[in-house]
DNA sequence: CGGTGTGTTGACAGCCATCAAGAGCCGTGG
DNA sequence: CCACGGCTCTTGATGGCTGTCAACACACCG
C-alpha cells in the first residue's frame, strides 16, 4: 500500500531497498473514506500521520463566517497530513474528494525514522517543501491571474502530477470533484467556476464529460493561457 | 548572529545547549544587503542557505506577463530559504524589503546537522511548515476575504510574529514597506492598496505613521475585520 | 533644481459575486 | 414503476468591489 508514496518519493531521489522496507513496515493501518468525509479537522491533535493510497482529497479551512477555502489538492501517493507530526496541531482539515484509501503511520514511527533514517527523512521533509512550493504558485494565480488562467493553471498542473504517478491516459484523466468544490480552490463563485469551464470548452481547449473524466484538448494553448511552468513541482530526479 | 533564528525555534521547543551550539558554529558567512536587493532569484541553486538576522524579506515570483506575486514576508529570525536545501532549484526568489543582515549556512552543513542532531533537523522542518501553514491562511484570506479583511489579517499577523520576537513596543512596531509591495503581497493593485489603508486610518483602526510605523489602534476590531487566529501561527512550546 | 520614487485622489470600466430560477440526474421510497 | 427530494449544473439579471488610467502632491536626492 506504500507503492504509491514510494514511486512519488523516487521522483525526487534515489531509495534504497531498505528505506523502502522501513516505508512499507512503517503503515499499520488502512481505512477507506467515503466521498466528502473528513480525515483530519483543523484543531484535531492526531496521533498518527496518512498517505492517500488512492483516490483525491483536499485541504482545507474554514472562516468564523462559514466560507471554505481550500489550499491544496492532493492525489494518489501524497503524504497527505506528515504536517501534524510536527505542527501537532492540525491549522487545517483534510477531506476526501472522492472515495479514498488511506494508510495510516503512528507519528512515533515517524519519530524512530527521523532518528536513524536522515535520508528517508530529508525526502520526506522535501514532500512537504513541495507542498509548500504548490501553496506559493496558488498565491501567485490567485492574486494575479485571472479566473481563467487559474482554471488553466490548475488543470496543468493536476495534469502533470498526475502523469508523474502514472494516473494520466494522453491528456485524460479522472478528476472527480463538484464546481462548488472548484471554487473552494479557486477562490471563485460556483457561477463563475461554470462560466470559466464553459468557456474552456467552448474555446475547445478542454474537454470535461460526465463522472470526472477531462481531457486536455490544447496543451500548448492552455499552458499560455496558465502561465504554467512545472518548475516549482520539483519533479527532477537529483541526490537531495 | 544566530540569536534571533534560536529565539523563533525556542517559540516551539526546548532547545539544548549543545543544539544551540551547533547553531551558532554553523553560519559562517554574514553579509549586509540593500533594501529592494535580490537574496536569491528564481532559478539559482545556491550552496547554500541562509537566515534574516535584522532586517525584513519577501518571497515573491514573477510571472512571464511581469506580474509579481509576494508570498510571504519574513522578519529577523526567519530562516529565509531553508528550501533551496532540498529544492536545490529555487522556485521563486527572495528579496529584501529593507537594509538587512543576512548569514548564511553551506547546505553540506545543514546535511551534517541532518544526520547528527534528528531533534534540531525536526525543528528545522518544523520551521518549514510554519512557513506553509502562514501560505495556506494567505490563500484563504486571499480567496474567501474582502481586501479590507486581507490588510487587517496581514497586520494581525505581523504584529503577533514580531510580538514574538520581541520586536513589538505595546501595539507599535516596525514595517517598512512600500504601498507597491503591500499590493504585491495580498493580491491588490497599489491604488486600491491606499484606499483600503485611508479606510482603515479613517476607522481609528490603524495608524501608519512615516517610516513604517505601525500602530493598532484598535486590537479586537482589527482581529474581527480580519477573522485573525493565531493558532496557525503555531506559537506553543511543547516537544517536538 | 529637476528627476525619481512614493503616496493620494477621481473617473470609469470590468470582472466576478450575488440572487434567482430552472433543468438534469440520481437515489430513495412508496 | 413512478413520484419525490436533493444535489449539481446552467443561465440570466444586477450590483459592487477592485483594476486601470490619469493627474497631481510630496519628499528625497544627486
Amino acid at each position: 500500500m506504500t507503492k504509491p508514496l514510494i514511486r512519488k518519493l523516487e521522483q525526487s531521489d534515489v531509495l534504497s531497498d531498505e528505506e523502502k522496507a522501513v516505508l512499507e513496515r512503517s503503515f499499520t493501518r488502512i481505512r477507506d473514506f467515503k466521498a466528502d468525509e473528513d480525515i483530519v479537522r483543523e484543531g484535531d491533535r492526531p496521533t498518527e500521520s496518512c498517505i492517500i493510497v488512492e483516490g483525491f482529497a483536499a485541504r482545507y479551512k474554514l472562516l468564523p463566517s462559514g466560507r471554505r477555502q481550500i489550499s491544496a489538492i492532493h492525489i494518489s501517493g501524497d503524504f497527505v497530513d506528515l504536517h501534524s507530526f510536527l505542527l501537532k496541531t492540525m491549522d487545517h482539515g483534510v477531506v476526501t474528494l472522492s472515495p479514498s484509501r488511506v494508510a495510516f503511520v503512528p507519528h512515533a514511527v515517524l519519530n524512530t525514522i527521523s532518528e536513524q533514517h536522515p535520508h528517508l527523512t530529508r525526502l520526506l521533509w522535501l514532500s512537504t517543501l513541495i507542498d509548500a512550493a504548490i501553496h506559493r504558485q496558488w498565491l501567485t494565480t490567485m492574486g494575479r491571474s485571472s479566473a481563467v488562467a487559474q482554471m488553466a493553471h490548475l488543470l496543468c498542473e493536476l495534469h502533470v502530477r498526475l502523469n508523474a504517478v502514472g494516473l494520466t491516459n494522453g491528456m485524460s484523466f479522472h478528476f472527480p470533484i463538484t464546481q462548488e468544490e472548484l471554487g473552494d480552490a479557486l477562490g471563485l463563485s460556483t457561477v463563475h467556476v461554470n462560466r470559466v469551464l464553459t468557456e474552456l470548452k467552448a474555446g475547445r481547449l478542454v474537454q470535461w464529460a460526465g463522472g470526472g473524466a477531462v481531457t486536455i484538448l490544447d496543451w500548448d494553448r492552455l499552458r499560455d493561457i496558465a502561465e504554467f511552468s512545472p518548475t516549482y513541482l520539483s519533479l527532477q530526479n537529483e541526490p537531495r
